[in-house]
DNA sequence: AAGTTGAGCAACCGCAACACT
DNA sequence: CAGTGTTGCGGTTGCTCAACT
């Protein structure tokens, strides 16, 4: 004997958008059984639905749910769902279970509908979560737009790259965090200059990948971002932690923390030495070569190659209009 | 104003995993 | 251990509505 068919391919079933009723008959039914439901199965019969019973536990699960939060995804879940999905995948309930009050449901049509359409406007395989090959990117970097760059674009990349979860790729995510803030602060483009000649001393030090809150009087410039904000921080490196089972003292990952105040210290002040005054221009100075000459030593990092293909950076920037 | 297109999202479907006997 | 029933998950569909032509 085989499976008895579901009530699902009954055709007396009802299907499609539920009603104020149904649902308030549904609500009613499990409210009354103390929030328990036996089974999902028998449930429409004993609560006078003609739905599936797997209709009626979608709809509950994804929607009638008294702990459910409403309203647009903050850029803080934003972060959290890229960061998990880089590390599991379309595990879509596994996700869930890390933002309180999102369904899975809601989770996969958000990637599916904000996230995945942003990462690849980026250049970045929302599967891969690693950068796709340069000729799918083709667009032109201007110099001066960057002060549009918005940081969740940046971020995005950044926690793209946490996929492998090794100190190299995290540091890319930290160098590149500490690109944002110039790119918005006052300081213009001499401010991203001085930034990403922190960044580059951040790298040169070779120490630790994992910067802390920067001092406010040595880092007007560098503001502190996502990941130089210990709350965000700390979440960050939970997910971390639950990806990799491995932050116990003595660990890689331990000792790179350890190191987190030294590292930021020495980048804040380099920064704080070499930011020109708002304004500041010297004869046939050009932003875009110092750019690129200050990206240059960074290009050494592995992935940060990423970096060398400028219609990378020319992508971000466009899309960063259109957003 | 009417038609078309695309985004967003609720809901469906099929399958796999788990539970039970 | 195998067979059967149930639940949960992830991919996909299709409806609604707003923006655009």
């Amino acid at each position: 004997m085989g499976r008895s068919p579901c009530c699902c391919r009954d055709a007396d079933v009802k299907k499609g958008p539920w009603t104020e009723e149904e649902d308030k008959t549904l609500v009613e039914h499990i409210k009354k059984h103390g929030g328990k439901v036996g089974s999902w199965r028998g449930l429409p019969k004993s609560a006078g639905l003609n739905r599936c019973g797997k209709s009626c536990r979608l709809r509950w699960t994804n929607y009638l749910r008294p702990d459910i939060k409403r309203g647009n995804f903050t850029d803080e879940e934003e972060r959290l769902i890229i960061t998990l999905h880089a590390g599991l995948g379309n595990k879509w309930s596994t996700i869930a279970t890390h933002l309180e009050g999102r369904t899975d449901n809601e989770i996969k049509n958000y990637w599916n509908t904000h996230i995945r359409k942003k990462l690849l406007r980026m250049g970045v395989d929302p599967v891969t979560h690693q950068q796709l090959p340069p000729d799918q990117s083709h667009r032109h970097l201007n110099a001066t737009s960057i002060a549009h760059l918005p940081e969740a674009l940046l971020w995005a990349t950044a926690a793209a790259s946490l996929s492998s979860l090794d100190t190299g790729v995290l540091m890319q995510a930290q160098l590149l965090q500490q690109l944002i803030p110039a790119i918005g602060s006052n300081y213009g483009t001499s401010g991203l200059i001085a930034n990403l000649a922190a960044a580059n001393a951040m790298q040169n030090s070779s120490g630790s990948m994992v910067p802390n809150l920067l001092l406010e009087d040595q880092m007007n410039c560098l503001q502190p971002g996502y990941l130089c904000n210990t709350s965000n921080f700390a979440e960050q490196h939970v997910v971390q932690e639950q990806l990799t089972n491995d932050t116990s003292p003595g660990t890689s990952s331990f000792a790179a923390a350890e190191q987190a105040d030294e590292l930021c210290n020495t980048a804040a002040s380099f920064a704080s030495h070499h930011v020109a005054p708002v304004g500041d221009s010297a004869g046939d100075w050009s932003p875009a070569q110092e750019f690129a000459g200050l990206l240059e030593p960074m290009m050494e990092l592995p992935d940060l190659r990423s970096l060398e293909s400028d219609s990378f950076w020319k992508e971000i920037l466009e899309d960063s209009y259109r957003l």
